[in-house]
DNA sequence: AGTCAATGATTGATATATCAACGAGGAGGG
DNA sequence: CCCTCCTCGTTGATATATCAATCATTGACT
């Protein structure tokens, strides 16, 4: 059970997760508002639908972690004038200074969990977390269809 | 930000959740619930504690994921007379079927995710997670060392 | 023994996620 | 023009997770 990929990708990503946490705190985040900063911070502004899209979430928890983030301060919302059905989503002073922030301890923790791994073993282990994600999101299908995987679009988004 | 490790995993992560989603709903189970029988079918019976320290969650999860599970009849709880404050947890006949059931949908996601990975990139793609949680659960502390060799195959850890 | 700290489990408050249902706005076909 | 369908966002219900506080039991020290 430790061994197999399952366990392996949940050990590793809790880790980091709980590596992050009080650092995340420190700055006034919740722990999953910083991912939205981030996008912000690099994409510019877009809607929430966006975000959604990009992070694989519930639009619904879109819309939570933007309330607080701008009560906090961090973002604001404005409708689009030009489809007003969606919000133009942007980052504030405070949120790029957030940002900023989280980005720092991110450089600081790939650093501490890549510890010990040669340019080409890193250069591997990020092509072979790549190669997980397409063949989720692309499974070869060479055995028994399962229909429950319906098409969802393009693999260059951003 | 693509390209980020910390976005690669959460990438590869989150697949990997999604993917199984439907499977552990229609087994009846919560999303957090499958590691739980799973280390019982694998450990036996045990406490609470236990879980919370091997799948590194906070015991109050546990506790509300184990009223859940008893309630649908997959394990039981009762008093450990050597330790009245701790419960031995126990799958019942319902929850190794479960499992079973479980276990099956991850050997084939294994198979979908690591398609196209050879033998020899398989053990290496395995060695990097594990390296990677070594490197949280023990930090280097600071120090520029250059020399980590932490690829030996034991494990004292836990 | 009697007090006090540590341990195992539970409960409450809150954040993040899902799904389902809804309201509001927009796009096309009668 | 109006009706339908679709999209964007929100809200409610629920599950998973955190932290903080509490209760009961155990163990240790005086």
């Amino acid at each position: 059970m430790e061994k197999t990929f399952h366990m392996l990708l949940y050990r590793a990503f809790h880790a980091q997760r709980n590596y992050l946490r009080p650092f995340v705190a420190e700055i006034g985040l919740g722990s999953g508002q910083p991912k939205m900063i981030a996008y912000l911070a690099a994409q510019g502004a877009c809607c929430q639908r966006e975000l959604a899209d990009y992070f694989e979430i519930d639009p619904a928890a879109v819309s939570r972690m933007l309330d607080s983030l701008e009560k906090g301060g961090f973002l604001t919302r404005r409708v689009d004038e030009s489809n007003r059905r969606a919000d133009i989503v942007e980052l504030t002073e405070k949120g790029r200074e957030a940002n900023d922030a989280w980005q720092a301890h991110c450089r600081e923790m790939e650093q501490i969990m890549l510890d010990g791994f040669t340019p080409e073993e890193r250069e591997r282990f990020a092509q072979y977390l790549l190669r997980v994600y397409r063949n989720f999101r692309d499974p070869k299908a060479g055995g028994p269809e399962k229909s429950s995987r319906p098409d969802n679009g393009e693999e260059g988004q951003a």
